[in-house]
DNA sequence: CTGCCTGCAAACTCTTTGCACGAAT
DNA sequence: ATTCGTGCAAAGAGTTTGCAGGCAG
């Protein structure tokens, strides 16, 4: 859930770029920091009519270009055809991923060195990095060994 | 273009899986083998209409999967929409893409240690790694600074 | 009041699929 | 002669966008 001090960040990000505080806006802003893990647009629709009725699609595609640039927000593209988002709470370091192709959860690993491999090859393309990915596809030992996987259910 | 040499791989490929060799599926793998760089699906679609006319879009999306689990291409996902592919010149090392975000070329780079870290991570979690995907993306210095990117135009 | 924001639905992009015909074995 | 492969067009999934009306500042 969020706190009202988390609210006020958003209300002065948004005042900042010159954007209204609607309500939608602030109905999708408490519906993210109500996710505990990752979340497709979806699902942050459904959970922000759970907290105001009429908030439509539209305005939650639009919303969350707004929250990642605001850092609010981290992207993941696991190249599903969907994209998930996740709380970016104050995480500083680059993150890896580890998606599990039996139980489709996505593990969140610290992966320092990932902005130092950017910066060292970009510059010897005469590049500057602007972001990093990292991902690896795996599949469950415990599914394969015993036919179910205790993260699946 | 394809050699009658690399012509007979991909046949002899096709048979030992029980496919059909057909005349769209060689004109799709020869259209494969005159790309230089990576490519989109709809690209190999023109090329290999080049070829043979009556070649359908449809063909190639269903052909782009038998060369990739043939190892003749790889499958590159940077995250915009489309899938890139490329020939697969017997590179055994796992490569890592830098994508240029004002050019939009993607540069292939061998980071072996991807494999390594694939293989750390997942065994911690009890997962063993099917493929791992390093990218990095990044602006153009010379475009920033002079305004034009040689690797532009 | 002014004009940004919203909801709706249609449009879009890339890819997949059902079906009847055609061709490889 | 069998099947598998093909082309066509429609369907699909996720996301974006044009427009008329609504609400924040």
């Amino acid at each position: 859930m969020s706190t009202p001090a988390a609210r006020d960040i958003f209300r002065k990000f948004l005042a900042q770029k010159g954007l209204r505080v609607t309500k939608q806006r602030l109905a999708i802003f408490d519906a993210a920091f109500g996710q505990k893990e990752h979340f497709t647009a979806e699902q942050l629709l459904d959970q922000a009519r759970a907290l105001r009725r009429s908030v439509s699609r539209a305005t939650v595609y639009r919303t969350l270009p707004v929250m990642t640039e605001s850092a609010l927000l981290r992207e993941v593209d696991i190249g599903t055809g969907e994209k998930f988002y996740r709380l970016n709470q104050g995480a500083n370091t680059q993150m890896a991923q580890v998606v599990c192709l039996d139980c489709n959860n996505i593990f969140e690993i610290s992966a320092p060195f990932m902005e130092w491999y950017g910066s060292t090859v970009s510059s010897k393309l005469n590049l500057t990095p602007v972001t990093q990915r990292l991902q690896v596809s795996a599949r469950c030992n415990t599914l394969r060994l015993t036919g179910s996987c205790p993260r699946h259910g």
